[in-house]
DNA sequence: TCATAATTCAAACGTTTGTATTAATCATAC
DNA sequence: GTATGATTAATACAAACGTTTGAATTATGA
């Protein structure tokens, strides 16, 4: 019945629409974004993909299966992104630690620009992985565990290296106020300042306000063992 | 039936065990901040709490009331501590502006105090409140907008004070990501760090990380506009 | 053209959800 | 005690959920 969708078309009378799976995969996501995981029923996702209510469990099984498979399509795009970037930080340093602001800008940098425009409009998945990040779905946290732990375990070193006065306990500590930073800004981005104006974000500046910040507290950190406690 | 509920109970023999009213409180805080608003039913809390199945709906009214009344519980000697202690800084530099430090600490601190151990185990509340502020529950929105609307106006005033150079947008901006980070933190304390002992975490020195790290972001981003962009 | 596989479709399944209902129990005031 | 209001209890309800099913349809390869 659907076993062998090894193909699952060959070459027919495409261009009029997207393939019904790939619909599905940016309306969810769009819509997870959006409202959030449990919130939206697959009820939703077909109709608004305009496809068959049985849709999502033929092409992906199950409502799940679904999840993982946008996050699949977005993480390892961005990750890939994430340790090249980290490898010329570490290949422009030279023998010498990489910069902290080069390391911390070969994390951030992916994840905003993949996290926003991808012909869809306005940030998506950057809102949606901010909201996983914080969801105590076990499974979620497992796939996501799966995507972030190599990436996690490379930036871990090159950040102690870069900051040898840093425990590994530390950099990992400093690395999550660094993800929860990221993170919530990228899902406030289209909420509006007390003054009302909408904000307006350029790529290029957001990326190095959120380094410069990151940076600064990686920094400021080191010192407060000694000022303190 | 169940209107006059201004005086739920007069005294009786109490000291058994805590009002069902007070216990479902206790209990459902523990479960959502554990699993989440949506996964967790009305039948696991009653259920948990020892309670009957009807007793939400007949002491809250709604599900959503009773997660209304969770968050009044809480915010309301949280943001009441916060505007004490932006007093207490505002008069200790008497005059001239606030110590940034002291503006941060003031916001960060009593949501730290109150977030962990009011006699339930860990950071119950905390979590609680980091996954909501990424939902997008619109009602909660306009719940945790209320709350934390006139908190916000003051502490603005007081940062713009004590940071001259940054304009009100500017600002915002940094809040938001010093509240992305405090409450990221706040979610992942319980879990262990790549190296398998978990973490160990004392009161008042993660408050000074915390507050070091959100000062140290709010100066450094002060100078990234005449860098870059 | 015909057989075969892939996809779509409409309908139904069994659970689980939050809430409402109605009667029983309890404590208090007269 | 007895009446009154507050609480608990067991059950029922309609709606929504994710998934399954089997037939109808479409596209593909011989």
């Amino acid at each position: 019945m659907k076993d062998q969708q090894a193909q699952p078309k060959k070459l027919a009378g495409e261009v009029d629409r997207a393939e019904t799976k790939s619909r599905i995969l940016d309306v969810a996501e769009q819509l997870f974004a959006k409202h959030g995981l449990e919130t939206v029923s697959v009820r939703d996702i077909t109709q608004a993909a305009e496809a068959n209510l049985g849709a999502i469990n033929y092409h992906f099984g199950t409502k799940k299966q679904l999840i993982a498979a946008i996050f699949d399509r977005r993480l390892i795009p961005i990750n890939q992104e994430r340790l090249d970037a980290l490898d010329a930080a570490i290949r422009a340093a030279g023998g010498k630690p990489p910069r902290l602001e080069d390391v911390l800008e070969a994390f951030i940098r992916p994840a905003v620009r993949f996290g926003m425009d991808p012909k869809l409009g306005g940030i998506t998945f950057g809102k949606l992985m901010g909201r996983c990040l914080m969801e105590p779905n076990p499974e979620l946290e497992a796939l996501l565990h799966i995507h972030f732990e190599p990436v996690a375990r490379r930036f871990d070193a090159a950040l102690m290296q870069a900051m040898p006065h840093l425990t590994r306990v530390e950099v990992f500590w400093r690395m999550h106020l660094t993800v929860g930073a990221l993170h919530h800004s990228l899902l406030m981005l289209d909420k509006t300042p007390p003054g009302r104006p909408k904000i307006v974000i350029e790529f290029e500046s957001y990326v190095q306000r959120l380094v410069a910040f990151a940076a600064a507290g990686f920094r400021a950190l080191a010192s407060v063992k000694s000022r303190k406690s």
